[in-house]
RNA sequence: GCCCCCAUCGUCCAGCGGCCUAGGACGCCUCCCUUUCAAGGAGGUAACACGGGUUCGAAUCCCGUUGGGGGUGCCA
């Protein structure tokens, strides 16, 4: 009889700070990938016991930004904050075996005494009990845990060890009563059955302490795999900042990004897919199959907007008609003209935007013209435009306008016809045009805009930007 | 300071001892196409941090240097 591969699983354990960072959105997302290339569990626990940040309301954004990349989840997620009293036991057990003790704060100006550190290792034998302002520790010892280091194979990094002579006596629970990350993590780890703890490098240095911890509380750790994510840096080669860097998941989706792009760019920062294909329209399918944890390279990779907006364009480009008008729809109904919107006139034009919008937040102003009454006139694209033979051209071709057949392809024939006739190229012909139909001289095809902006109404225009230029002539 | 990690084009990813006069993508530049702008097509620019080993042979393995990053909390 041979043995079933043993369930693997992996959590995602946020801390509802009200946003979802870049990072941690890359970290669930590997995660996620990790889950579904291995017939794997994906778990979601919220880490919430900090009481201010424990708002309902900021756990739920971290449900929609998941639900934003399409991640999903295969148990009812935990909440860290249900799960105090098992964190409470374990301290109590490890009290009880004499792997913590208690521990009074050095004052920093007592600090000479004790190597600089904010505790006394005298304490570990004082038996000191609960009291005011005294913490638990654990007892980083050598003899009691009968190891000199910890080390573990990381399987993006590989061995990584640590000797226990660099580990401090780390807290385990505070003075006011509540236990820490070190604690929480683990206990809750083992709880959810995790056996794939796949996260940020900056929490390289917090794994011995898992390990020790783990070990003393008699939890099986046999099965359990690390894997630590290169961080995501800015330009600046540092780990992205709230304060300078844009991090929060779902302004991309405010700022016009769609979901899959941002799944599909984020899956290329420290890792590619091994046939090379890098747009993936359907990333949340196409990649599962291809992604191995151990492929993820072990460098810090720059996020970069430039190649983000690549991507976006990509996926907007993919987008069949209907979708794409879905998905540009909430954008066009923030705009001031919103009132004005007509979506057969939108769809009139609307493979014209695909191809030239890198975020679909770029669309209203490309189909402005359509929707407002007299669209703004850029003053210099007027001034460039409106001189020489402009005046005399546009009127002429307000009067051919009059009979032309309305449709783009006989506009496109009389007006190069009528360039030809005026000894001049089309080019400059539909500059003065197109400036006194959208306002600017770069936008959408012209003789596609006009056939959907109608005959009437672009006379109208032509005969504005006639009075306007009488205005200025005068 | 101490601990841990990292090091191929400006950026992301390939390369896992010979196939590398180092490949792809983004960006940038040129040309073509063209009703502006895009898109598309064709080119181009640009990297193995340095120094020692190991080996017949090193971008690939080892050591060191330098550089960068992360951590060093009764934050997570």
């Amino acid at each position: 009889m041979s043995e079933l591969p043993a369930e693997r699983r992996m959590r995602f354990a946020p801390a509802p700070t009200g946003y979802l960072h870049l990072g941690s959105a890359r970290t669930a997302l590997f995660n996620w990938l990790a889950a579904r290339s291995t017939g794997g569990t994906f778990l979601l626990r919220i880490e919430d016991t900090d009481l201010e940040r424990s708002r309902p309301e900021l756990v739920d954004v971290v449900f929609e930004a998941l639900e934003w990349m399409g991640l999903d989840w295969d148990e009812p997620p935990i909440r860290q904050s249900a799960r105090e009293d098992a964190h409470r036991a374990a301290i109590d057990d490890l009290l009880a075996s004499g792997l913590a003790y208690w521990s009074d704060p050095v004052p920093e100006s007592d600090r000479e005494r004790t190597g600089g550190r904010a505790h006394d290792v005298a304490d570990r034998d004082r038996n000191l009990g609960p009291g005011a302002g005294r913490a638990v520790r654990f007892r980083v010892d050598a003899e009691a845990l009968g190891v000199t280091s910890v080390g573990w194979h990381d399987e993006i990094r590989g061995d990584i060890s640590f000797d226990l002579e660099h580990i401090e006596d780390f807290v385990l629970r505070r003075a006011d009563g509540s236990s820490t990350f070190f604690v929480a993590n683990v206990v809750d780890d083992a709880h959810m059955r995790v056996t794939d703890v796949i996260r940020g490098e900056d929490l390289v240095n917090v794994t011995p302490k898992y390990l020790l911890l783990r070990r003393a509380l008699g939890l099986e750790v046999a099965d359990l795999r690390f894997a630590h994510l290169p961080l995501i840096v800015n330009e600046r080669r540092k780990k992205l900042s709230k304060r300078r860097d844009d991090v929060s998941l779902l302004d991309y989706r405010d700022r016009g990004y769609l979901g899959e792009a941002m799944v599909n760019y984020l899956a290329l920062l420290g890792w590619g897919p091994p046939d090379g294909q890098e747009i993936r329209v359907d990333p949340l399918h196409e990649l599962p199959p291809l992604f191995r944890i151990e492929d993820v390279g072990e460098s810090s990779a720059t996020f970069d907007p430039a190649k983000l907006r690549h991507v976006d364009a990509e996926h907007i480009r993919a987008l069949g008609s209907a979708q794409f008008l879905g998905r540009v729809r909430p954008f066009v109904e923030a705009a001031p003209w919103a009132d004005r919107f007509r979506d057969e006139l939108f769809a009139g034009v609307a493979d014209e935007v695909q191809v030239r919008v890198e975020t679909l937040a770029e669309v209203p102003d490309l189909v402005e013209f359509l929707f407002v009454e007299d669209p703004p006139v850029d003053d210099a694209d007027w001034a460039a435009v409106s001189g020489g033979d402009a005046p005399s051209w546009l009127r002429v071709l307000a009067d051919r306008m009059v009979d032309w057949p309305w449709r783009s392809a006989d506009l496109h024939a009389g007006t190069t016809a009528l360039a030809e006739e005026l000894g001049t190229r089309l080019r400059n012909l539909q500059a003065p045009l197109r400036v006194a139909l959208t306002g600017r001289r770069v936008g959408l095809p012209l003789f596609e805009s006009m056939e959907v902006l109608g005959r009437e109404e672009c006379l109208r225009r032509v005969g504005s930007a006639l009075g306007r230029l009488e205005a200025d002539g005068s």
